[in-house]
DNA sequence: AATCAAATGCAATATTATTGCATTTATAAT
DNA sequence: ATTATAAATGCAATAATATTGCATTTGATT
């Protein structure tokens, strides 16, 4: 999960982006990254509670828009974003894994590598994009729970 | 789509589910039931303006308890609601159907009958439910488009 | 070092959602 | 029918989430 990645990449990934390397941005980008999870709008507030609202905002909409990041809801709504992987582009999301959301810790997973596969839609439905959701229980809250009843 | 359903018919529900057969209930029921799409809170909230925002909140969210609506969230991530398809109770929703999201009228289709081919998922994931969902344009606003092309 | 566009921070406002409490209403019991 | 009671509604207050405009700061370029 989460592959390591050191500051120069991420300079290097605003670069590439036309974006400037300012360090509200690097600090988000390394917390997104450092996670397997995707992170909640909430908890990217309170970590970075020195960052403005407002500018937390803008951040994430820019990263979207350019392909860094994507932006999935989970069950009650709330937004979280994870990092893209690779394919994704400036307005060109291609973000079309598992999202699996765990009902006890509420994380919301993204599970690459699952190929869904084809479904044909009703006559008229012209489609762009697929996006699957599971919920469920995540691994580590079921060894909990296994933990706890033994 | 959306078979017409009298006043008897969601009175009947209400008693079912033991709720009361309060107007601003019956009133939501039958917008809902009338259209063949999800509706968005903002649009309820609109066509009931008389009714109080908060109250409108409790119905829904009492509804959705008793399975006799569904909740879902569009691209944008505003609630949509839509009428349960039988099977869904107390607590116990199994509306694992495609939810298609048009990105020009913004309508979420619930489409039901498309069974989605089974998917398994990675060692230590506990999954209780799915939902798929599609984006792109529904018929309607493909046929008009094509009418303006022309 | 100077310049300029981009990004940030702050204030104001908008939208969406929740909570507590007083009042009204649907249902059931008398 | 009348009354009793719990449920549902409406209203006020507050919280949480999101957007806009503008003054100030900062990163990149010259
Ligand atoms: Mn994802
Ligand atoms: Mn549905
Ligand atoms: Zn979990
Ligand atoms: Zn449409």
């Amino acid at each position: 999960m989460a592959q390591t990645r050191n500051k120069f990449d991420f300079e290097d990934l605003l670069d590439k982006h036309h974006l400037k390397k300012t360090s509200p941005r690097l600090r988000v980008l390394s917390m997104m990254a450092s996670k397997s999870t995707a992170t909640s709008q909430p908890d990217l507030e309170s970590v970075m509670n020195d960052i403005d609202r407002v500018t937390l905002y803008r951040i994430l909409n820019a990263f979207e828009e350019k392909g860094i990041i994507h932006k999935v809801f989970d069950l009650n709504g709330t937004a979280n974003y994870a990092m893209c992987s690779s394919n994704c582009g400036e307005h060109h999301h291609h973000d079309e894994h598992l999202h699996f959301n765990c009902t006890v810790c509420k994380n919301v997973y993204c599970l690459d590598d699952l190929h869904l596969p084809p479904v044909s839609l009703p006559e008229g439905f012209k489609t762009e994009g697929f996006t699957l959701y599971a919920n469920g229980t995540c691994p580590k809250c079921t060894k909990k729970a296994a933990a706890k009843s033994a």
